[in-house]
DNA sequence: ATGTTAACAAACACTTGTGTATGTTTCTCC
DNA sequence: GGAGAAACATACACAAGTGTTTGTTAACAT
């Protein structure tokens, strides 16, 4: 049973044990109907996992329980799904991001900020960029939003590096370096132990910074 | 026209100027038969252009001019072809790479080398590295073709940066941002022009090797 | 009580892909 | 020059996917 299907379960016998106390009547415990943001949840959940062409309805309409009339009660069709899926990456996935580069903090302390968001995989999603991106290899809205996406994010990083002293140019590569190998390490996938990895930190923060701190 | 294509009708080309010059009789200038290779070729192309899931026999078939039938005298199956794809990735792919860190050189003239392999994308094609890193995504025997790659392309470099006197983690630290950052930029694949590629690639040399040379 | 409607379920038509079975053509070899 | 096989072409069966149409059912308003 996924995620979804638990959460389903719980509110249908919260409803059920609720009418059951009211009425004796054994009514059929009518779940709360679906929303477009539940398909989008579930849609998100077979991206991530195998990719766009991984997005099958019937497979969404299986995870959530229902046949696929459900879908085409609240989409026109696949298209429109994916769109509000593309949309949905857009927002949620960029927001951390630009949250930590807008603080108070300046220099090498936003590098550090950043290099807990990646670590900690809260709010930011790794996986989820990366099968975006993988996406974008088909379709080329997505590509020109991933594409933006990353421009912008660039260029926030570059700020880090100008607050740090070094020359536009300079700071406009370590951004890029620091980010690509952001994005590389994800997409390979090794999936290491986060003892492993905060091990070796202080030496990707130097030699990206290019400073001895801490 | 394609370049397959094109390659065709020149030996088509080529066998009906000769059969007319021996003998005055129209024959239909029958074309060489295709070869496995041949097969594997198109399919990197389609892979290359969008993804494992582009790749289907009758696309395949037209690019060659053939129908599907011939497909199924080479082949048993789809599933053979995309064996045999991912043997070629593994061979040709790596190879230049392997040769490069091979050779006299040491330190920091490997780097340099390094650089232009990526650069030139003669030999070795970042393209068709990131499609199978995709493909990567929905085939376990290729993830773990693909990681192993890595880790062997990661431990080669390392070398550059133990021979630069680095310590070994550090050295790992440095191939691993090295690495990673171009596997980043060709997922990316921002089309930048050759000129501006040569213009700041001192500046990513420095920053990765940790200091200033040329 | 009943008509209406939200939220699906079930059945259908259509497309695209694979694999297989069988038919054709040209070259080769005796 | 006729048999046989290589190298396809053609036709067919089958599966999986999308979108559409029509049928059901519980809840709510009247």
């Amino acid at each position: 049973m996924n995620e979804l299907q638990r959460k389903r379960s719980e509110k249908l016998a919260a409803i059920s044990t609720e009418t059951n106390a009211n009425n004796d009547e054994i009514s059929p415990a009518r779940r709360d109907p679906l929303t477009r943001q539940d398909w989008i949840q579930a849609a998100k959940e077979l991206l991530i996992q195998g990719g766009v062409e991984n997005i099958r309805i019937a497979r969404l309409a299986e995870s959530l329980d229902v046949t696929r009339g459900g879908f085409y009660w609240l989409f026109n069709s696949r298209d429109e799904l994916l769109d509000d899926l593309l949309n949905d990456w857009k927002t949620t996935n960029t927001l951390p991001f630009e949250k930590i580069l807008q603080t108070e903090d300046k220099g090498i302390e936003e590098l550090h900020a950043l290099f807990d968001m990646w670590m900690e995989e809260k709010e930011y999603s790794p996986a989820y960029d990366a099968a975006v991106r993988d996406w974008a290899r088909m379709s080329e809205t997505t590509a020109k939003a991933v594409n933006e996406t990353d421009s912008r994010r660039v260029d926030l990083m570059k700020n880090i590096f100008l607050d740090m002293g070094y020359a536009d140019e300079e700071a406009f590569v370590r951004a890029r370096i620091t980010y690509f190998h952001q994005v590389g390490y994800y997409i390979l996938g090794l999936g290491e132990s986060r003892e492993e990895r905060y091990r070796v930190r202080h030496l990707y923060t130097k030699i990206l910074s290019g400073q001895n701190i801490r």
